[in-house]
DNA sequence: AGCACGCCGACT
DNA sequence: GTCGGCGTGCTC
């Protein structure tokens, strides 16, 4: 049996993150194996560190001595061969820690121990209480006001846990027992705040107590009834210390309520068989053979909107499954809608799991306890399933796969596209890229012949395209026109509802982005902790930071002249539906945005009022784009197109392609042609046009020139290197060092690896919660090179304690540069 | 990161 | 003489 072994350490930052060995105890030997957590001393002190074991035995000519490990954390190992392959070949592409990947693929349950705790049952008297305590001593940590206590504080009291005692003690129903992670990410409950009284009484007491917070909370809740936390604390400012007051005052109540579960429990619709249409049959036909294949292959599903890709998904998950082996299905964060997870649960029954953020922490890690027993084998998730411990893995399906979702914003900054293709190549499966507006990187590899491509180009059920009007926006405010919606749009709606169909309008903008100006001095709200302005949210008649969510009161004079002529300009979604409803009184508007979906459950009922009828106007932000059908939708509008297009950066016009596109197709969906209205100040533009068309391969073509012209990707790859700091003078300093670093390498050593190195320049965003974030850029391809330079650079700044207080990182490709 | 070691100034 | 300031270096 082997003695020693090599680990990664969960406190080794990316200077000194490598394998190190441990010999194992005897009385340990028999558990430790690659994959099992375990407690090692590590550093100067030997403080007690958790790690995860590589693999076995030890570097043949080490001349150290070597620690022992303390204790071995999992029965089992929570990552298996290629899992632990893959995370070493993350680190390395990534340049990040081991156990940085280890935390992104691992389900946070792992991380927290379980509580268990005992309550005091509610119709318990403390006098019976007193009496039951003579019998069971263990009683006596319960008091009057302390009617709960976790095991540990029972076992101390004690001196031992009193099992026997607490086991009765909840067969009579004196306690009952409960077992929980200890720091729940996202909780199954939510405490809700309504007013304890009358709601004149409650504003007149606070008025009494002149405090504004306390009015501010009364009149959130005269206007909603009842509010959870979270949109409490959004719409009041109040802290938490002020709610708390509030309810001792008797002002408010306060009660859990269940908060958003997934369709698990709920009765599912019958399974229902379906018959492929022939070009939905010839797709599948073509990619079987690759499933069966046994080595590893790519494909590439193009099909329009509406052309029933999930269809074809189901098909190839269900001769997956008839081989043995398992499918993940990834689709990005917004197209996780309970429709979609009830279609799979339908189809597949228990053997399908759901790994969505939504879940709370004890969800997400049964669903994960249940992929890696084989107990569940068809995977349904957002970008961390790509990490799923699937048995046996078959096939991997990337719906949508051009979204941005599907990069990660955190280290590890994974494209879960990149980690498919790596997977499928170690387990020999197959990997689907579907997508309606599939993005540049993957047509091109279909063009070159990397990946086959198949093709749904018609509709379901025969549905025509939609017809396409682009609406010239210039010159209307000259004639008179100050409204988001123009002539063009306006008649649209009016023949929509007219007809007694509905219609969905997309404002490519968050929430209410509307901005604040001095009329007089021209002053505009800045974030005290990030270099943007804020936005005027109108529900709470607040400045909103949408980098760091800082809130503050709209001051009722501007700070710099005093002048009281705030203007509250620009347009969004709960301005657009004021307007809205000005311009059509009779109809009723729903607004779907991050805002009023903010409380769980919201997003499921405004769905259910669509699909109901009840609202004949859908108006919302980026999540009416994706997975919704309507039969009863003839006509989409898009507020303003060009909005997508300013961004700089060079997936600008990809997104707002995709964007448009997908919206477009959301109109006219069985046997009703549908109409599109895009409103935008710039009718020639091409990326415009080309959607308008539907015509992706234009699109492709003219923007495949642009990346080339650019260097961008799939031309090259963009390795960005970001630092941050409090100080400005910090991040420059450090940046130029990192950068005559890198130049100079390239001139010796790395002379065969030799790119420009671009920078110091500003991110988008310069300061956000008051750091200064700066970056250097370099074009040039992926290899061993590439690893061994940045990758030393990297570990050199880490070492080097006279950058301390700089944080610097790479990310290859970032979304948004 | 976090801890020990080490080499100089202020102190009971 | 020693206590403690933080610069330097290492982590099996």
């Amino acid at each position: 049996m082997q003695s020693v072994c090599r680990v990664a350490v969960s406190a080794a930052n990316y200077a000194f993150d490598r394998l190190y060995d441990y010999d194992i105890p005897e009385e340990l030997r028999g558990k430790v194996q690659p994959g099992v957590r375990v407690i090692v001393p590590f550093g100067k002190g030997s403080r007690t560190c958790e790690a995860i074991v590589v693999r076995m035995g030890c570097d043949p000519k080490a001349e150290y001595a070597r620690k022992s490990i303390c204790r071995v954390l999992d029965a089992e190992p929570v990552m298996d061969a290629h899992l632990l392959r893959l995370a070493a070949h993350l680190c390395s592409t990534l340049f990040c820690t081991f156990y940085d990947c280890a935390r992104a693929m691992l389900p946070a349950g792992l991380w927290f121990r379980r509580v268990e705790r005992y309550t005091l049952a509610e119709e318990i008297p403390e006098a019976q209480r007193a009496q039951l305590a003579q019998e069971y001593p263990a009683l006596s940590v319960f008091t009057r006001r302390k009617r709960t206590a976790t095991a540990k504080e029972i076992a101390k009291k004690c001196s031992e846990l009193p099992a026997e005692q607490l086991d009765a003690l909840c067969t009579r129903g004196v306690l009952t027992f409960s077992s929980e992670f200890d720091r729940r990410v996202s909780d199954k409950t939510v405490t809700m705040y309504g007013l304890a009284m009358p709601d004149d009484e409650a504003m007149r007491l606070a008025e009494r107590g002149r405090s504004p917070v306390r009015m501010e909370v009364v009149s959130a809740l005269m206007h909603e009834g009842a509010l959870s936390r979270h949109d409490l604390q959004y719409l009041s400012g109040a802290s938490n210390e002020v709610l708390r007051a509030m309810v001792k005052k008797g002002m408010l109540c306060q009660w859990e309520e269940e908060a958003f579960r997934l369709p698990e429990q709920e009765e599912l619709p019958p399974r229902q068989d379906f018959v492929l249409s022939p070009q939905q049959q010839a797709a599948y036909d073509g990619m079987e053979p690759l499933l069966l294949s046994g080595h590893p292959e790519a494909a590439l599903l193009f099909g329009v909107t509406g052309s029933g890709k999930t269809q074809v998904y189901l098909r190839l998950i269900e001769r997956t499954l008839r081989e043995g082996r398992s499918a993940i299905v990834l689709v990005p964060e917004i197209g996780l809608t309970p429709q979609l997870i009830r279609k799979f649960m339908a189809q597949f029954g228990e053997i399908t799991a759901v790994l969505h953020s939504a879940l709370s922490v004890g969800e997400r890690y049964d669903s994960w306890k249940r992929i890696r027993s084989g107990a569940a084998r068809v995977i349904v998730g957002t970008r961390s399933a790509v990490f799923a411990p699937a048995r046996n893995l078959g096939l991997l399906i990337l719906d949508e796969e051009q979204d941005d979702a599907y990069k990660s914003e955190n280290n590890p900054r994974y494209h879960a596209r990149d980690v498919a293709k790596y997977r499928a190549m170690q387990e020999n499966a197959l990997v689907v890229f579907g997508s309606a507006t599939p993005s540049i990187e993957t047509f091109y590899g279909a063009e070159i012949g990397k990946y086959p491509m198949f093709l749904l180009r018609e509709r379901y059920a025969g549905t025509q395209l939609p017809e396409v009007t682009i609406a010239d926006m210039r010159g209307l405010i000259r004639q008179g026109y100050t409204g988001a919606v123009g002539p063009v749009l306006r008649q649209a709606i009016d023949t929509c509802l007219a007809q007694g169909h509905q219609c969905i309008l997309f404002l490519n903008r968050r929430g209410a982005a509307r901005q604040v100006v001095c009329t007089a001095c021209g002053w505009t709200p800045q974030c005290p902790s990030c270099s943007v302005s804020m936005t005027y949210h109108s529900v709470n008649h607040r400045l909103v930071c949408h980098y760091c969510g800082h809130t503050e009161p709209l001051p009722r004079v501007c700070p710099s002249c005093g002048c009281t002529h705030l203007k509250t300009d620009g347009i969004g979604t709960q301005r657009l539906e004021q307007e809205l409803h000005e311009l059509f009184p009779e109809t009723s508007v729903l607004r779907m945005d991050a805002d009023t979906t903010a409380t769980k459950g919201a997003h499921a009922k405004l769905l259910a009022q669509v699909a109901d009828g009840k609202a004949d106007i859908l108006l919302g932000t980026q999540m009416v784009t994706k997975g919704l059908d309507f039969d009863n939708v003839t006509l989409v509008g898009i507020i303003d197109a060009d909005q997508a297009l300013f961004a700089q950066d060079y997936r600008a016009r990809e997104r707002t392609f995709s964007l448009l596109t997908q919206v477009v197709g959301r109109a006219g969906r069985r046997g009703i042609q549908g109409h599109a209205v895009i409103q935008t100040y710039s009718p020639e533009n091409p990326v415009i046009l080309n959607a308008a068309r539907q015509d992706y391969e234009r699109f492709y073509e003219e923007e495949i020139e642009m990346r080339r012209a650019l260097q961008c990707p799939p031309a090259a790859q963009i390795v960005v290197l970001t630092a941050s700091a409090e100080r400005e003078r910090d991040v420059l300093e450090a940046l130029v060092a990192v950068k005559a670093r890198l130049e100079s390498l390239m001139a010796g050593q790395f002379a065969d690896f030799c790119y420009p190195v671009l920078g110091p320049a500003p991110a988008a965003v310069v300061r956000v919660q008051n750091r200064y974030r700066y970056h250097l850029s370099i074009r040039c391809p992926e290899g061993r090179r590439r690893r061994e330079l940045i990758g030393g650079v990297l570990r050199e700044f880490a070492a080097n304690s006279k950058f301390r207080p700089v944080t610097l990182y790479a990310d290859i490709n970032p979304m948004q540069v």
